[in-house]
DNA sequence: ACCTTTGTCAACCAAGTGGTTGACAACTGC
DNA sequence: GCAGTTGTCAACCACTTGGTTGACAAAGGT
């Protein structure tokens, strides 16, 4: 897999790698605290780890006999953008960019409303 | 794979199928017609539009003996929900949800600079 | 009717993935 | 030093993936 946008995708299109990450936005946690709820070896859950490291979304540093795991938020950028991007040209394509941003509105909490209207029809 | 959210991630996980939707966002396309700028066969073509089909990312009709595909952009808002939901939080919790936010809305802010201010555990 | 165009299905293959178990490395604490 | 805790590495296995080629189905053009 060359590059990292393929990797950040391929390591969020595995439900447990995804469930991780999700807990890593409470904060570090070990290996072992992050196999907890899986009903897998704890190898299996380090592989999962190598696989996000490699994306750049977690990164391990040492403290003490533990490797605690750390999530890196900025990568989710990479996809933000390339998906904002063609969807925004998609919608736009089919002359329906008012509903996509009324809905991107509604979606989320108020008070991240992109101003910036491109091209409307 | 089971849900629909990995198989979406799955299947932009691969650069040829990451193109093929970048240019169905300019409309519809034969499959000869997006085979065209890659070097292999029509079947890996194919293959590759089944896997963003069962994702639910294209769909496909008939017309003639060609079948156009459709760009379905809606399934982007499953990865878009999934994504900024996980990077809000993580954004809040190292304590630079300012930051972010000032991002969204420039889009190309060079400040990435994060001086990791002592929220962290 | 027949042939061409367009695309899919089936079988196969090499490489990758996600899981296992066993060995072992790194560090802590007695 | 030695035992325990924490985690990785290596080998192996079943399954998936992305590619190939060959056969064939569906619709149009003549």
């Amino acid at each position: 897999m060359t590059d990292q946008l393929s990797r950040v995708f391929a390591a969020l299109a595995d439900p447990t790698r995804r469930d991780m990450v999700a807990r890593l936005t409470e904060g570090d946690h070990s290996v072992n605290d992050l196999a907890a709820p899986y009903d897998v070896s704890l190898q299996a859950v380090s592989k999962h780890l190598k696989v996000l490291e490699d994306a750049g979304l977690v990164t391990r540093t040492r403290e003490a006999q533990r490797r605690p795991v750390h999530l890196e938020a900025e990568v989710f950028d990479l996809m933000t953008k390339w998906i904002e991007r063609y969807r925004r040209q998609a919608e736009e394509r089919f002359g329906r960019l008012d509903a996509v941003l009324a809905r991107m509105q509604d979606d989320d909490d108020p008070s991240s409303t992109h101003p910036q209207e491109g091209t409307a029809s």
